[in-house]
DNA sequence: ATCCTACATTGGACATTGTCTAAGTCACGA
DNA sequence: TCGTGACTTAGACAATGTCCAATGTAGGAT
């Protein structure tokens, strides 16, 4: 994602600090932030920067398809930046955190057309969950 | 779910008012409604009923595994009374509302060995996202 | 049938997460 | 370098959920 700043000012964004950081911290770790905790991160970097700007900032990404919105919980949203590889997610019911995992074939067809019910289906989100191996461990 | 309320008293259940009415309303319809509106429903039947029964009263049944919550999009859990079949949810995009579906095999065989990293996985998920008839007229 | 008491309910304060707005600021094309 | 429209900010507000102390009551004991 290191061509992400490069694809959204070919679209017409604005390249502010903000957005610039905002973009940073996602693109870093390979775990899926909560908003607050973007916040806070981007905030290491750039203390003034409001949480307004990171809401604004995560919500244009997703609108872009940049970035995917993941909500396992009910609790806060978690922001994927790996929007562009097919994939699941593995989530641990103790400890939250979240691995993107990937599956064999097409879960959309798993679904038979009688059992669609006049939907147009464009999506599937497929989430496992169990007990990740330090949670396992801790026990 | 006729008998759900004599199974509950088996588990040592005190039986109130409040917590037939909140079990009436779950077993009624066959949407999924959310913690206010199983409130606002169990309200018409039992005015003084309050925020924080209903809610500790979901949150038992969840326990009990009398019945699922669901989290399909961040905003309010859903609470889905069918939880003694197996099933998958049917979500519409625009308007939200939650269809049970049934899929063809077993989910969990799609993800492999390798791509657990060790979790002890004992459960899956598959939401299926579109737009429902109804939405789909009115746009 | 009545009483006791542990469990249940209530209302309201509080917490968390997210949205909106009006005013000020700044990126970037001309 | 300037002007303008897009961006950012702080803080109020909204939606959902949790917690607590005071009060009520279901159901066993008598």
């Amino acid at each position: 994602m290191s061509d992400l700043l490069e694809r959204l000012r070919g679209r017409g964004w604005r390249l502010t600090a903000q957005r610039r950081v905002v973009a940073e911290v996602l693109d870093g770790d390979h775990v899926h932030y909560t908003a607050d905790e973007v916040h806070a991160r981007a905030a290491d970097r750039l203390p003034e920067i409001s949480r307004a700007t990171v809401y604004n900032t995560l919500g244009e990404l997703v609108s872009l398809g940049e970035v995917i919105e993941v909500s396992t919980d009910g609790r806060a949203k978690r922001y994927d930046p790996n929007a562009h590889h097919d994939h699941q997610h593995l989530v641990c019911s103790r400890c939250g955190t979240i691995r993107d995992v990937h599956v064999q074939g097409d879960p959309l067809s798993a679904l038979p057309e009688p059992e669609r019910y006049g939907f147009q289906v464009s999506e599937v989100t497929v989430t496992y969950r169990g007990i990740c191996p330090h949670c396992s461990d801790a026990s």
